[in-house]
DNA sequence: ATTTAAATATGTAATTATTACAAATACATA
DNA sequence: TATGTATTTGTAATAATTACATATTTAAAT
């Protein structure tokens, strides 16, 4: 089996009736950790499913978000990337080849609290610089 | 005087030469907290500078960004968004009205470093959720 | 002062991500 | 099977950003 779990179970569980389309929008993501844009999730899809729309992905992936089945990450000033893995993490960006990558936390860092009065609903980690394979590791 | 230091100097300091239209995004930023886009200072400079491009606000605000003298803030899916405020704070995102609010911390964060070779050149912690005056204060 | 070269700014056109919207299709239920 | 609702699709609009060639300004050299 490629995943562990069901994916539909997993759209339901997340109050998200599931199809086609979606499931295979949810696949993706749960089996490819890139990260990756409405577009390359569109690209990935589109021959297997030949009908499929982008204004779905688009649609798609806005209501996962919605629903908090998958995270939004708005790290890519390039444009939103997009992440099934919802636990606690953070995120590194290569300013060079647009990777990313995640960054798992042995503890999650305790961040202070938003005051004024704002409600917050998520709170996200970033990080940028130069990946190891852009050639980060040598130069000091 | 509107601000406490010279808009020249803190550009010569990050190694910019100052131009009438540096000086006129710069001062936006420093006098402006509001963590405007490109197409904002625009709209705000152009009646003052009538010959400015909004390219040249692009590119301005490029090379601030590329010398360190500001931060460029992704929170926003909409856009880029700027900070004349280059110390170490969050930034809180209203997904109901866009605004964009300081959060400063009395210790910064403790955010473990990226592992994996990777070279970080910033951090950024973002939270999302709505402001108190979009009524984030009452609702439970 | 004048010339010259380099840096900066401008305007237009292209590119690209994303959204709006109306029509078509699929789905679930009576 | 009929009917209403949800979902998908395609096209067109919007908006952010970049590419690029030209014009202007600045600084240095004569």
């Amino acid at each position: 089996m490629k995943n562990p779990v069901n994916t539909s179970d997993l759209l339901r569980r997340h109050g998200i009736r599931p199809s086609v389309q979606r499931i295979a929008v949810m696949d993706y993501l749960l089996t490819h950790r890139t990260h990756p844009t409405a577009d390359e999730i569109y690209g990935a899809l589109a021959p297997q499913i030949p009908t499929l729309s982008k204004t779905t992905v688009y649609n798609t992936l806005s209501l996962f978000v919605a629903q908090g089945a998958v995270t939004h990450i708005t790290i890519d000033p390039r444009g939103s990337r997009f992440d099934g893995d919802t636990s606690v993490h953070g995120h590194f960006l290569c300013t060079e080849c647009g990777g990313l990558y995640d960054v798992f936390f042995d503890a999650p860092p305790v961040l202070p609290q938003v005051g004024g009065g704002h409600k917050t609903t998520q709170a996200q980690v970033y990080y940028k610089g130069v990946c190891a394979h852009c050639g980060g590791k040598d130069e000091k």
